[in-house]
Formats: C-alpha cells, structure tokens, sequence
DNA sequence: TGGCCGAGACTTTTT
DNA sequence: GTCTCGGCCA
C-alpha cells in the first residue's frame, strides 16, 4: 500500500527531479531552472520524506516567499498523501514568524494581540515619528527613511548596530531607534520586524531555540535566490549543526535585489551548508527551444552565474518574433491586431500576456485595447485590503482589539467627520507625549468630541463582544458611520460594495480556517491583502509587470518597450550589478511563454509626458538572428493595412525550396538534413542538426547552403 | 472642513 | 501624461 503510494510518487519524475526528491538528509541546493518543475520537485520531496518515514509532517519546514506559493504546496501535498496538512509548517517568511511570535509573544516581548503594518502604515507611522522629533521632510523624505529602516532589518540590523558617521546618518538613526520604540509602544509590528523579532528571540532564549531546532529536522525552502540576509540567517539558526536544509532556486531568475535579496546566499550557504552536489534541474517543460535558445542566449552574457542551460525535448517551435515600431502607439496597435488574429485562431485571451518593465508603459496599451474592445485585466494596482474604505473600517476593528493602536487612531478618529480638527488632535497628541502614552490613553482623559468618539470605540468594543466575525463588520461600518458616509457620497456606491465585500471576506475566513478570532482576522488582511483587483471568470488579456509574471505561463507572450532607458532601466544603471539584474528581468520574461513570443521596441515614445527616441535594447542583440523573426514596421500602410502586414507580404517573395531529406549547412549549427518545410509569407524550413537538434529557420534570414 | 490648484516626481514591490 | 501631496482659500 504504502509502497504503492511511493512509486507514485516518483513515476513521472526525470533522473534529475527524482535524485533531489530522494536526497539522503544533506543540505542540498537544487538549481531550478525556468519550468523545470521546481514545485513538483519541493512537494514531492516532503510528501516522499513523510511516506518514507523519514520525518513526521511535524518535522518540515517548508518555506516560501508568497501565500500563493504555500498554497500551492499545501493543496499538492494533500493531493499526493492522506495527511491532514493543518498543523504543518508551511508558509511564508512572514507568516511563519507571526505564527511563532503569536505563540510565544511573552518571549518576542509583544502584546498577544499585537498588529501588522504593511507599507503604508508603517510610512505614516514614519512621518508621525518624523514629526514628532521635528525632523526636516524635505532632507530626510520619509520615503528614503522608509527603505533605509527596512533596508537596516533586512540586514537583521538595529538602530543600535547601525553607523552614524556624519549628521545625516545619526539623524536616520535616531528615527530609526525612535520609530522601533513607537511601534512596541503601540503594540504594533512591520513586515520586517516579524522576520528579525523571530530571529532575535530565537537567539536570545536558549530553550525556544533548542525547541525548534529538535523539531524541525527537514527545512525546505523556495525561491531561495529571493532571500534576504536576515531570511538566510534565520535558516542558519533554525537548521543549527544537525538539520538539513534543501534549498530550491534559480540565480537566473533573482530579481528582487532592490529589496534586499542577496543571491549570494546561494554561495554561501554551498559554503556554510558543505553542500557536496548541486543538483541542477535544466529540462524545461513549458516552452519550444526557438524560445529557450533565446532566453539561454540573452542570460549567458551574464558574468555572475552558478551556470545553468535550459533545453527541452520538444521542436524548436515558432520563431521569435520581433517588431520595431515607430511610435509606442504603433507598438501597441501592433499587439492589439496580433492578438486579435491569435483569439480568432482559436487562443483564449487569457492565455496571453503583455509585459512591460515598469507599469507607466500600461496606459498606452490599454488604450489600445479598451479602443479595439479586447478584454484585458491589469495586475498591480490596489489590492481588496488596501483599498482605503477597507482599511478604514479595518481601522475601526484594530482599535476594538488594540486601542493602543496609533496609526489605526489616527486614521478614523475624525473619519468620517466628526469635529476633530488638527488643532484639537495636535493637543491630543501633545498629552499623550507628557503622559508617555498612547492617543488612545490621552483620550481616555478627554471630553468633548474626543470623549465621545471614546465612548464609540468602546461601545463598539462592548457590540462586538462575543460576535461573529461576519457581525463585527457589520457593527463596526455601521456604528462608525463609515456606511452613512458611503451612502452619502457621490460616488460611494463602489465603496460600499467593498464594505459588503469585506462581510463575505470574513464568512470566507470563517469557512475556510474555522476560527472567529478578530486578531487572526486582521493579521490575514494585512499579511495577504487579497487578490489585485480581479475580475475572474471572464476570458482577458493579461497586463502586467515583468516582475509580476514570475512563476506564470503564457501561450503567447509579449515583451514590450524594449528599449534602452527602458529596459535595461536607465535607473539600474548606477546599481552595482544593476545591468545584470536587468537581463535576468528578459530573462525571466522571455521563459514566461510556452509557445509563441512577441519582443517589440519602439523608435520614440512618450515618457513623462516628453517624446523620447530611443534605440533598441542591447539584450535584443543577444539573441541569435537564426531564432528571430522580424516583422518591421513600414512607413506607409497601403489599404488601411497594418504597416506590418505589408512589411511580412513583400518579404515572402524568394524562396529557394528545399526539398525534405536535403542536406543543408549552417554556419552556426553545422551540418543537418530539411525534415519539412513551410513556405508563404514566413517561408521557413525544419532542418535536423547533427549536433544541435530539431530546428525551425526562417528562410528569410538563415543562411543555409546545400550539401 | 473640503475643495482646488500648482509643483514635483515618475523602476521593479512576494510580505 | 497623470498622480500625489501640500498649501491656501471660501
């Protein structure tokens, strides 16, 4: 029985994926490659751990960036085995340590009910700091102060560990020590600080530490490339000098160093880990090689690498096809009329994606597509919780568990309107300075307008007692007037359709964790905001960023704006290894498509609201002339055509005919024999090289010669 | 308090 | 081009 389970397991799997799945207990590194099954590799190694006896589902650590990831994982592994996957440590960075810092927050020093800020929050929580201790915002924007304090926990720094050499860098210092002492005043937790309270309250107390490290024998994480010094170190203190730890990513595709991931936490842990064999998965079982080839190409002028080639047991596929517009609005009625003739072949729209480097190349495209009726949905914009209606009324229910809770205060306490005025709040926030305390304490001694939105929160405290969660919304959208408010509004109507939303969400939450507790409710919201604005079930085009595609597949994908300035990102200019990091963005791009690939580049755009000309992107020029397929613009479109109609129909002319079983040469593949052949407007032939395998050449540009 | 206007920014953002 | 933020006025 048991036995049947396990070679099920194992059947399907190539003699790369099977070798890491069945690694003996050693630290491993399992190089994944685009497409390469990297999921199925990491499920399928707990499940087999587990069915093999070698650990109890209690024993894995099983460690991923997004909650979409962990998922994922978790809904395979119940799949593949009849265990109850609830009590596992699977999840993500953050939401791991929540779940240790909840359990053990006497240790971390934190509330038991303590509250997450994401971003914003914690920006307002910044500029409270700032304001606070009269810092100028002109010279320390509290954007910068933002991503220095972040930065800093990245590194698993402290205020106190930080340099300070000249005024500047004591200055963000000292916000940086005045804002962690606000945030444990006021109960409350950044992204970060989850990760490095965890960290540091597993250094410090010696039994937790012994705890865990007795119970986690197998740690497995995912995306390992994507980790911060602070994750890495983490891992190291949980593994100790007895578990192993089976580290699953891919260099290639690291392109998050501008938040702190540090790829070389790859070497590194080879190093500290004495790795004894990386395992490197290479088949790729998404796309054609023409698109493959191209992607190995572009990614082998990068110096920094572990080394890695990617190919697949499929043909070469169709061509790379690359356009050259004139303008960013020819580009874009270029991809809207291929895509049209690509839904009219039969290709759901949803099975293609436009990408762009950065998002203010979107609005021109979807122009175009909102103007030709195709449908398209955008990726990146406000997510369900962070919708301001939301996290007003989420605002309302921190303050029913917390009223210690600043940001939260602050945010409501004259919204809706309520007489509150900034004079008012200024001396309310002047008290609580002298009593050393929070808003809400200074409020406690207040009358007037102050007392009575006091006597609210507490009325709603007093509501919410003992209700469902569903209940509590309706409760707290009601008593605060957040709905009246709405109702009012000109046009609230979408807004209270949010706040119905946001019932639904906590039956949702309900149904689906069995649990009513409010603090687990809001630490949901904040640690997975929801979906970006969706509107599934209706067949549309996919819009997003290059880095928002990581980890998807399309039939057919489109590269846009690629351009110098643009892509590379003339920002990433001045980075150090910024280029590199950008060619593993085309990277990663260009191995998001299975079968068809669209690269384009425009002669001038509008950028910023100026025309800009820019010359192609010198990744383009990586790619070999033999995998593409150019479909330039021409300057004059007869008969309303497309200017790239005309430009593919006057290229089609000669076509010498190769017969099938004819030898030919390449001057790059070498020697190989014509297998079959296509002729029309894109003439091309599939010939079968000696050494390089099945590929298609268009006629156009390959150079063959008879043999 | 809310609305209007001008200045300035503007790469990417799993949590 | 377009969004956000801050200041100013009714």
């Amino acid at each position: 029985m048991s036995q049947d389970i396990l070679s099920g397991l194992l059947s399907g799997l190539n003699d790369k994926q099977l070798q890491a799945v069945t690694l003996p207990q050693v630290s491993a590194l399992i190089l994944a490659g685009a497409g390469s099954g990297k999921t199925r590799v990491l499920t399928t190694r707990i499940a087999w751990l587990i069915q093999t006896g070698a650990v109890s589902p209690n024993g894995i650590l099983g460690v991923t960036f997004t909650n979409k990831a962990a998922r994922e994982m978790l809904t395979r592994l119940s799949a593949m085995l009849p265990i109850n996957t609830r009590g596992m440590w699977v999840g993500t960075f953050h939401g791991l340590c929540n779940r240790f810092l909840r359990t053990h927050h006497r240790e971390a020093r934190l509330p038991a009910t303590f509250q997450i800020l994401d971003t914003a929050d914690q920006l307002s929580a910044i500029k409270r700091v700032m304001k606070l201790m009269n810092v100028d915002d002109e010279k320390y924007p509290p954007r910068q102060v933002q991503s220095y304090i972040n930065g800093a926990k990245d590194e698993g720094l402290r205020a106190t560990s930080m340099d300070a050499y000249d005024k500047h860098s004591q200055t963000l210092r000292d916000i940086f020590d005045e804002y962690d002492k606000q945030c444990q005043r006021e109960g409350v937790a950044d992204f970060a600080e989850l990760l490095l309270r965890c960290f540091e309250t597993l250094a410090r107390e010696q039994t937790l530490r012994a705890h865990y490290q007795e119970r986690f024998r197998y740690i497995l994480v995912d995306e390992f490339q994507d980790t911060n010094r602070l994750q890495y170190q983490w891992l190291k203190l949980l593994a100790g000098s007895q578990n192993s730890i089976f580290a699953v990513g891919d260099d290639d595709q690291s392109i998050y160093s501008f938040r702190g991931a540090r790829v070389g936490n790859m070497q590194d842990f080879q190093v500290d880990f004495q790795v004894q064999e990386v395992v490197k998965l290479e088949q790729n079982y998404r796309s054609h090689s023409n698109i493959l080839d191209a992607a190995n190409a572009i990614i082998a002028h990068n110096r920094s690498r572990l080394g890695k080639n990617l190919w697949t047991a499929e043909g070469g596929g169709e061509p790379v096809r690359l356009y050259e517009a004139y303008t960013d609005t020819d580009e874009a009625s270029f991809i809207v009329d291929e895509v049209k003739a690509l839904h009219n072949e039969g290709i759901e729209f949803q099975q293609i994606a436009l990408l762009y480097r950065s998002n203010a190349q979107s609005r021109i495209l979807e122009h175009a597509l909102f103007s030709a009726g195709i449908p398209y949905r955008v990726y990146g914009g406000l997510r369900f919780f962070e919708r301001a209606e939301i996290k007003h009324a989420l605002a309302y229910l921190r303050l029913v568990t917390n009223p210690d809770d600043d940001t939260s205060m602050l945010r409501i306490i004259n919204f809706p309107t309520r007489g509150i005025g900034t004079r008012s709040l200024e001396q309310l926030q002047e008290t609580a300075r002298s009593m050393n305390s929070s808003l809400w304490q200074a409020a406690l001694t207040q009358q007037g307008k102050i007392g009575a939105f006091v006597a609210l929160i507490k009325d709603m405290q007093d509501q919410c007692n003992g209700l469902p969660l569903p209940e509590m919304m309706d409760v707290v959208t009601q008593t605060s007037g957040l709905r009246q408010h709405y109702a009012a509004e000109k046009e609230g109507e979408d807004r209270l359709a949010n706040l119905d939303e946001l019932v639904t969400a906590a039956v949702t939450f309900i149904k689906e964790r069995d649990e009513n507790d409010l603090t687990d409710f809001l630490t949901f919201a904040s640690l997975e905001a929801g979906e970006h604005q969706a509107d599934p079930g209706r067949d549309a085009l996919q819009l997003m960023t290059v880095h928002a595609a990581k980890g998807l597949e399309f039939h057919t994908v489109f590269i846009s704006g690629l351009e110098e300035g643009l892509c590379p990102h003339e920002n990433s200019m001045s980075e150090t290894n910024g280029l590199e990091e950008e060619r593993r963005l085309i990277y990663v791009a260009v191995t998001r498509a299975r079968r068809r690939l669209y690269l384009s580049h425009a002669q001038s755009r509008m950028l910023h609201g100026q025309v800009r000309y820019n010359i192609p992107s010198r990744f383009l020029d990586e790619i070999p002339e033999t995998l593409l397929k150019r479909l330039n613009a021409r300057p004059v479109a007869k008969n309303n055509e497309p200017a790239w109609v005309e430009s593919a129909r006057a290229s089609s002319a000669p076509a010498p005919a190769w017969k099938i079983g004819q030898g030919v040469h390449h001057d790059k593949f070498g020697a190989g024999v014509v297998q079959a052949y296509e002729g029309g407007a894109d003439a091309r032939v599939q010939v079968n090289f000696k050494h390089a395998g099945i590929k298609w050449l268009a006629l156009e540009y390959a150079k063959l010669t008879a043999t």
